[in-house]
DNA sequence: TAGATTGTTAATCGATTAACAATC
DNA sequence: TAGATTGTTAATCGATTAACAATC
């Protein structure tokens, strides 16, 4: 329960992907081997990551219950009951997070946007309402929403930030490229772009003078 | 030059974008507890990955030169000389990318999107050509580019990943939700939402058993 | 000088992996 | 039975942090 480090907690949703397509395959019961090989992963790596999360152990010789491992692991993400979330900036990222439509999937549920110009954003395509920011306080309060995700320029990430957090909100998303701090008491995560970049670029360079 | 970890390389950003802030604001000299502070980090860990990255030594007392660690960093991270890339997916979340002028502050010029519906696709706002995917391999070949960006559906994302590496791509940057892999030859970067929002939920249900 | 801050060495911590007995 | 695969203990590896002398 206690014993997940982030570490395994991140690969959880990579290994539900790989083991929804082999259901979908209609493979039954797969092995750590399997399952390493196709991430590039260590197997012993796979079962213990197993079991942190999952009751049900596997099989030597055969391995695991597909299926099985799909649930508890679906479980333990909280995929079955999705959380309610909010987004602030309904600009074409905040566009694009509301219509990705995997998000329902991954536990999280899109229940309206504020912008600062709600009025002239056209409402297309999507379901969810779009507000103005000034409406978000009250709506955080009477609906007891719990994550906000932040998708407004950088130069408006700090203040909107701040409003998510006396607002009450308690997890916050940041895709704005700033780094936001918070208190204690809320969870935050800065989706940093840069940061995956830089990784990328430097294997890319390395790889570049190999040849 | 070698010894740098992946996790100070994710951190260097974080640093560059704070120094810059700093900057703006007069500051010429910077310590490592105050720069610590702010991103709640280790002041140690902030001079080891300084002294990895800068040849400039901190001056006992007063700190760092504001100045000279923005060089460093960002001369280390190749944000002076841009990197070309193409992005294949011209949909909502790939006209984000597209739209995110920062980009360039990072070391990484869009100059090419290519998509299906190439013709169907209205090419407002954005000043680079969306061309029909057929035209890729030719275009990877004549120009040279090195990097591909994937915001396709997910059920394509493979496909459009064999593509990229048979035409010449060097590092691919994922954003649909399937772990792709490549050759060894190849470098690969997964964005993966689902971990993050795996991280922040944790974090948030954590606290919620707090109150 | 006294005090803040540096750079570095050593200790700690945690995650990954190797080794191996158990078992279907 | 023989062989593949499991779960777990111990060894390894690498990153973070504590301790501290050096110095502006």
């Amino acid at each position: 329960m206690e014993g997940i480090s982030k570490e395994t907690l991140q690969r959880l949703p990579t290994y539900l992907r790989l083991l929804k397509e082999m259901r979908q395959q209609g493979i039954m019961t797969v092995s750590s081997t399997t399952i390493a090989d196709r991430l590039r992963l260590n197997p012993v790596q796979v079962r213990k990551d197993f079991a942190g999360v999952s009751s049900s152990a596997g099989k030597p010789k055969t391995g695991f219950e597909t299926e099985e491992l799909i649930n508890d692991i679906s479980d333990f993400l909280g995929y079955n009951d999705a959380s309610q979330a909010i987004i602030v900036g309904a600009g074409k990222l905040g566009k694009a997070l509301i219509g990705y439509s995997n998000f329902k999937s991954y536990g999280l549920e899109i229940i309206a946007a504020f912008d600062n110009n709600a009025d002239k954003i056209p409402n297309d395509t999507h379901s969810i309402p779009i507000y103005a920011i000034e409406e978000l306080p009250d709506f955080v309060k009477k609906t007891g929403v719990h994550i906000g995700i932040i998708t407004v320029p950088k130069d408006e990430a700090r203040k909107v930030c701040e409003l998510l957090v006396t607002s009450g909100i308690r997890a916050i998303w940041n895709f704005a490229p700033v780094h936001l701090t918070v208190p204690d008491t809320v969870a935050i995560k800065n989706e940093d772009m840069a940061a995956s970049l830089a990784v990328l670029s430097k294997r890319l360079s390395e790889l570049l003078l190999e040849d």
